[in-house]
DNA sequence: GTCAGCAATGTTACCGGTACCACCGCACCG
DNA sequence: CGGTGCGGTGGTACCGGTAACATTGCTGAC
């Protein structure tokens, strides 16, 4: 990595944009005033040659157009936001920017809000709880149009300074109940049925689902939900078990152990487990078991951590389409502007 | 992926922020004046409360404080920066929103900027050159302090754009010559001097350096003369041949065809090419030689695609270092303001 | 011919902050 | 005891646009 100066101007400057006498306290470069002067009209003209094209009769485009282009004007966003009240920004919280998850996301928000003339401006919160409060400050203050938030379950302040807003809001990722603002995202739930069916469909009769071993985490338990109900529509006996361990890499370990130690005739076919450390936990013990994985067992998990690919077998994972959210999320926020 | 409505709120609405006579056209939410009403003192008290709080007495200060969070005023950005003439924005153009070089490149200039109180606003170019003028356009109606972009080699409308701004431009991803802006990136010729040194390293002595059929590509031929400059160093014999192909995976085909034809005795031990997706088009024509790679021959390309840790033996590559060109960029942008 | 109606353009005030400078009271100095 | 300097505070104008309304000129209906 290096880095290189630029090397210092010739101090020839150029023409200031600025004519008469300096008394005003302007911050340089052109201004619209400039701009209606040299073309000979009102300085709102040139605010609607902008704005609303087709209100400024061709003769008037065609010299405002000159005027611009001489001295490469470019309207101020700052000011123009300012005196219409409307800023034409939409501010998104962000868990982490240096995640493919953002990327993607990210990605589908612009794709949608840029044809929309939207700026979108971005906070991060580097997964720290408590920089969510500071990261929608940060954002609320451009008077942001609407505003695209990770996750809902906020910290009070933050969830305080949000309900006081009065733009809309839209939560991604995934999906919570009884929430004030709109959402997208996935379904727990759904998460949890689709792969209980996508064993089903391999011919699996006996799927266990092993939750993590701290029960408030409300999203795993939806997505045991999920496999319960597939099962029981499929006929067959739902196998939730928790783990015992709180560590996830352990907590995958013990499970694949006790699973050893089991019957085979009695074994499940296939074990779901709540996230992918756990399964990753299971595959990389196995191993030690003199189990062989998938013949055995076939494993599940869900989160598409970055480990899962490079896991021998590869772990069957399920990923949300991160893009899509983005996009999503963006249309539906057009509709609600 | 799914969406869910919010439900409609009671209209109960709650007290209005405005408490006299609506004859201005207000935007709706408090303003600085409402607080400052609220904490009895003028309206630049409170601005400084905000901007310089070691100027405000501490018994004016808890005043306002209260005042504050009675309101949950959040100071309008847009207001601040048009009076200030400081906007306090750092614009960045980039290539790809929906990448991981994106990702990570914005999270080194976050971690940056962010401490600094300075808000980061992204534009895409979604690698279409043309977009490049409307993005850059776009950020400058922000009044950015300061602007980012990728790479050097710009549309001239772009060109012309930036230099007629006078506020810190820097470039980043690699480096140009004799350009008019600071550079944050990496050096193509020390990649090239990188891969060379790596095969000699592994104690090759014949490295064969295979450039592209288009002789305009400045970056590869840096990277070339950098090859160059290490063999010669190492008392070793520069070996650059151009291939004879424009697309690229033929153009590494048929240079290992060529390849497979010389006498083993005086065949290169390593192929450095310039891109990774010539080096592909070696590596999977390869087998279908009866070629066993890395025996008979290491391969080694640049650019870190994504098909690269796929191949079959994989693939060396260069890969910059994208958090910290992001980072460095962001450092060399808060020492020029 | 008169006047309503509309399109094109201009005038004025205002958005919500901050720069600039005036002002006030008090400690300190000669 | 008047002058001086300084920290704290406020008045006013202004940043660069746009909303709202006023004005002008022209067309077309009666």
């Amino acid at each position: 990595m290096s880095r290189k100066p630029a090397p210092t101007p010739s101090p020839d400057a150029g023409t200031t944009p600025v004519a008469g006498r300096m008394r005003r306290r302007r911050h340089g470069g052109y201004t619209i005033h400039d701009v209606a002067a040299r073309a000979g009209v009102s300085s709102i003209t040139v605010s609607r040659y902008f704005n609303q094209p087709d209100k400024v009769s061709p003769a008037l485009r065609e010299r405002i157009a000159q005027a611009v282009s001489q001295t490469g004007y470019v309207p101020s966003q700052v000011a123009g936001r300012l005196a219409s009240g409307s800023s034409r920004v939409v501010g998104a919280v962000m868990q982490n920017f240096a995640s493919a998850t953002f990327a993607d996301t990210v990605q589908g928000m612009t794709d949608v809000l840029d044809d929309s003339g939207l700026q979108l401006l971005l906070a991060n919160t580097n997964y720290v709880r408590t920089r969510e409060e500071r990261a929608i400050r940060s954002l609320v203050g451009w008077h942001p149009s609407a505003l695209i938030l990770t996750r809902h379950d906020h910290a009070p302040a933050a969830e305080a300074l949000l309900r006081r807003l009065s733009i809309p809001i839209v939560e991604t990722w995934d999906l919570g109940e009884k929430r004030p603002f709109h959402q997208v995202g996935f379904s727990h739930e759904a998460v949890g049925a689709e792969l209980a069916q996508h064993f089903v469909d391999q011919g699996a009769r006996r799927i266990r689902f092993v939750q993590a071993s701290v029960p408030e985490d409300f999203r795993a338990r939806q997505r045991s939900l999920g496999y319960g109900r597939v099962m029981r529509e499929q006929g067959l006996m739902p196998d939730v078990v928790a783990a015992e361990v709180r560590e996830p890499f352990q907590a995958g370990a013990a499970v694949i152990g006790r699973f050893a130690a089991e019957p085979v005739s009695t074994r499940p076919q296939a074990i779901v487990f709540a996230n992918d450390d756990m399964a990753a936990g299971a595959i990389l013990h196995a191993a030690a078991l003199g189990l062989q994985l998938p013949r055995d067992c076939a494993i599940a998990g869900f989160g598409d951590a970055a480990l899962a690919a490079h896991l021998q077998p590869a772990l069957t994972t399920m990923r949300p389409d991160r893009y899509a959210i983005g996009r999503i999320a963006a249309e539906l926020l057009l509709e609600l502007l």
